[in-house]
DNA sequence: CTCCAATCCTTTAAGCTTCAAACGTCTCGA
DNA sequence: TCGAGACGTTTGAAGCTTAAAGGATTGGAG
């Protein structure tokens, strides 16, 4: 098999000589968690349904809008770049799960759309999916969810200020 | 450039009718986070020192093992597969970061080694690393960062044991 | 001692990802 | 109206990533 076994990040860390920032250890301990939940999704959706994560996440994205989205706006919902979208479309639509076509009113812009079966492939996806993470998140209760929802909000305003200062330059 | 421009995944769920589980919304907003800090420092990295993040990464697991790893031992720490480290170790052989050797006592294991040239590399690297985690976690008091410590921590058991209960299988 | 399962690593194929450069299209002001 | 710049997408090169299969080595059970 040869997959990851029994990682841990913050191994690094924790047995460091502990001289690191807090903030350090709490980066490391998000990262271990991200980890965590996307690793284990991207297994079980091979598994289950021999898709790949990339690939759930677009049709995630097109099947909040119906009309479809051009492939601009679809990376930066993904936060992938563009380039990566290109091969990315083209497989998904050789599958038969979404059709491509360029705008009527801009010759640039390529919309992309679920099409019937990727619907339909998609919603059995979806509902595994969600039952996965709320199981990964089984150990907090509502109260803790909600603190927990709100100091991520504060850490995400900080690292998207660090992020796009980067863009603007 | 083309790069990644103004992400927002969260867009997914913020506008959708939010008839979703806040278990799902609470991955959102933790994966954006771990996405939005993971890219600038990705890109911080590339730009100021030519380097990826994965081999930044196998540079600071070995900087705190003066004795070196055996590489299925960095791959556990890393959380990533065998097969991915062959290649990378090999391009930072090259680079005179690190040195392999073949361990004394099994011949299967591979040692991997920080030479003195990879071990100042790193440390250069290291420091602006801390800094830019600290600015980008900056939007947080101490004692959040203590509460925000604790539920990841938690959550962390219930991720991992979802992702043991796959492993065991 | 002999074999066989477990362990460590490498290889391969397929796919993902980025950055940077190039191409076609559009918009707007001179 | 025409040209410069902005915009949307694609291409290319390099690297990362996984899963799966294969080779080498070890250590233990008979």
């Amino acid at each position: 098999m040869n997959s990851i076994s029994t990682p841990d990040a913050e191994t690094r860390l924790d047995q460091a000589p502990a001289a690191d920032h807090p903030e350090l250890r709490l980066w490391l301990r998000l990262f271990t968690c991200s980890t965590l939940v996307e690793t284990t999704i991207r297994r079980r959706l091979r598994a289950e349904f021999g898709e790949t994560l990339p690939r759930f996440d677009l049709l995630a994205q097109l099947a909040k809008v119906p009309g479809g989205l051009a492939l601009s706006e679809l990376s930066k919902r993904m936060m992938v770049s563009n380039g990566n979208l290109t091969a990315l479309v083209e497989r998904l639509v050789e599958a038969g799960w979404i059709e491509r076509r360029t705008s009527a009113t801009d010759r640039r812009v390529q919309v992309a759309r679920l099409t019937t079966a990727g619907r339909a492939a998609f919603r059995k996806m979806a509902a595994a999916h969600e039952r996965w993470i709320v199981e990964m998140t089984g150990g907090l209760a509502p109260h803790e969810t909600e603190q927990l929802m709100e100091l991520l909000a504060k850490w995400k305003a900080s690292a998207r200020r660090a992020f796009e200062g980067e863009t603007a330059a």
